[in-house]
RNA sequence: CGGGGCAUAGCGCAGCCUGGUAGCGCGCUUCGUUCGGGACGAAGAGGUCGCAGGUUCAAAUCCUGUUGCCCCGACCA
């Protein structure tokens, strides 16, 4: 059975593949470094993307949508941004083809009077058209949110986890102080955080990235950072703190209430496709996919067994009844009744896709108004009564999204240690991966020698947790609390 | 940008060294038997061998060039 997946402890990265392939969420596409997200893999898109939308707008947000295109002269405008982005931009230089002997080729003559960069990230195009929507403080806070996809010309990629066109959401928030623009922030930050807890059963440490971590143009980037199966951490989420620095470089003013006129202070936030990524090594096994059922684009399948046409009447007229029960309390949940394929087919298939439940029932069960159930992550079955087989199917839901998350809990935190000295960190991030907390001095200069040395960054510097004072396990010099350090995706 | 690999049927691959009718497995189509953990039989359909040159009576195979993709590293969400 599930003999397609290498085992995760063979060659982590080739599970990773294989899962993403047999589960039927995404496959290349012809163009480097680009994928095609499937059905399966977009529909677990969608349901995050409904979820964080909604919690987007319970926070006052609207969604609003930029072009794709920024005109290269905004790039520049802002010099750290540009910095960081400059060499990974997909540039549009010309309008036209014309036809050859070969097909076609660009047409020389159409070449664009100012170039166009694919946006990479929307910053410059939004402070150009956010300066013309502000004049007061009345105007003040615009709170706007975009889906969209970006491309960053990557030199190396893998499906979700890195490519070059990904999809997204980008939060755009203007404010006119720097409390408010602070606190929007952190907000976001908060609600990232409940929504890979609640939803992608994702456990996550909040924290503030380094300077050399931290987003080009912004003032403070925070993170939500998760430790995946292989000991190895993924920035899942970033909101940004962007001072005024856009609105300087957009000049974008308004007047206040006591007759100044002020640069707007900024925030931006986003997670992407990445996040797909990160729920496959949180949850999943060496038999496949396994999904949170809030996040599961279907929660319950039902797989009828018969033998001829009489018990196919029979179960599917059963399966169908069930299926409407459980639909109608709200139960994401499909028959599989496809004849050309065997029960045991549709159960091995079911778990590499990794649909939470499945109930399969066959003639005995009609008889005595049965199914049978079993859990995707534990795998055990059990003969349950159609009586009251809603509730049942819905508390098991309930208990599965619980238990996965306290499992990802439980793994972070057995593989969350702390380093008194660079040896024991070296020994420690060799022998285990894991999460390290550790002293660091603060300086640029320390962490990029770790880096060199260890391949391990500082993910964050936590917001919670304990901050008692030490010395930096490199220089020894004083450090106000541990960081939070780990080797990356 | 370095290092490795691959390109032959929808997918996975063999064939290439030693040139001579393009093959295997899975999948697909039809029919029948099956169906409680990836069924079986029979009969079929499907390929300008990545592309461009060259050598040769003859090229998937030899030579030259070229393009693309994947994996591993450095840079990054």
């Amino acid at each position: 059975m599930a003999k397609k997946i290498t085992a995760r402890k063979t060659d982590y990265s080739q599970w990773y593949q294989d899962i993403v392939k047999e589960a039927n969420l995404a496959e290349h596409s012809p163009v480097r470094g680009c994928m095609v997200v499937k059905p399966t893999g977009y529909a677990i898109w969608e349901n995050m993307r409904d979820a964080l939308d909604r919690m987007f707008k319970e926070t006052g947000h609207q969604n609003a949508y930029f072009p794709l295109f920024i005109p290269k002269s905004f790039l520049s405008r802002e010099a750290s941004h540009v910095e960081g982005f400059a060499k990974e931009c997909a540039v549009v230089t010309h309008s036209r083809l014309i036809s050859t002997e070969n097909g076609v080729d660009v047409d020389p003559d159409s070449r664009l009077e100012e170039e166009l960069i694919i946006r990479p990230t929307s910053e410059t195009i939004i402070w150009d058209t956010y300066k013309n929507w502000i004049q007061s403080y009345r105007d003040l806070p615009i709170l706007v949110n975009q889906w969209a996809n970006v491309v960053r010309w990557e030199m190396r990629t893998r499906l979700f986890l890195r490519t070059m066109e990904f999809l997204w959401q980008e939060g755009h928030t203007a404010h006119a102080t720097r409390e408010e623009a602070e606190a929007e922030t952190k907000q976001m930050l908060e609600v990232y955080r409940t929504f890979a807890e609640d939803y992608m059963a994702m456990p996550v440490i909040t924290g503030v990235k380094t300077a050399s971590e931290r987003f080009a143009g912004a003032v403070d980037t925070y993170c939500i950072e998760a430790l995946m199966q292989d000991g190895k951490a993924l920035q899942a989420g970033t909101s940004h703190f962007l001072g005024q620095n856009f609105a300087k470089a957009f000049d974008c003013t308004f007047q206040d209430k006591d007759g100044q006129v002020k640069h707007v202070w900024a925030t931006s936030w986003g997670v992407s496709t990445r996040l797909i990524g990160g729920l496959i090594m949180t949850h999943s096994d060496d038999n496949g996919l396994i999904i949170p059922p809030r996040i599961a684009p279907w929660q319950v399948v039902i797989v009828p067994i018969y033998r001829n046409d009489e018990e196919r009447a029979a179960v599917l007229e059963y399966s169908n009844s069930l299926c409407e029960e459980l639909r109608d309390a709200s139960v994401r949940v499909k028959v599989d009744d496809r004849d050309q394929y065997k029960p045991g087919w549709k159960f091995a298939q079911h778990e590499v896709e990794g649909i939470p439940v499945r109930l399969a029932v066959g003639p005995r069960d009609v008889k005595n108004a049965k199914a049978e159930f079993v859990r995707r992550d534990t795998g055990e079955k059990q003969l349950i009564s159609r009586d009251g087989i809603s509730t049942f199917v819905k508390n098991q839901l309930i208990g599965m999204q619980h238990e996965l998350l306290e499992a990802a809990k439980e793994r972070t935190k057995n593989e969350t240690r702390e380093a008194g000295s660079y040896e024991e960190f070296k020994k420690i991030l060799n022998k285990h991966g894991g999460f390290i907390y550790a002293h660091w001095d603060g300086t640029a200069e320390t962490e990029a020698k770790v880096k060199e040395e260890t391949k391990a960054t500082i993910r964050c510097i936590p917001l919670h947790g304990e901050s008692e004072p030490g010395k930096c396990m490199v220089t020894g010099k004083p450090s106000e609390r541990k960081v939070l350090f780990a080797r990356a995706y």
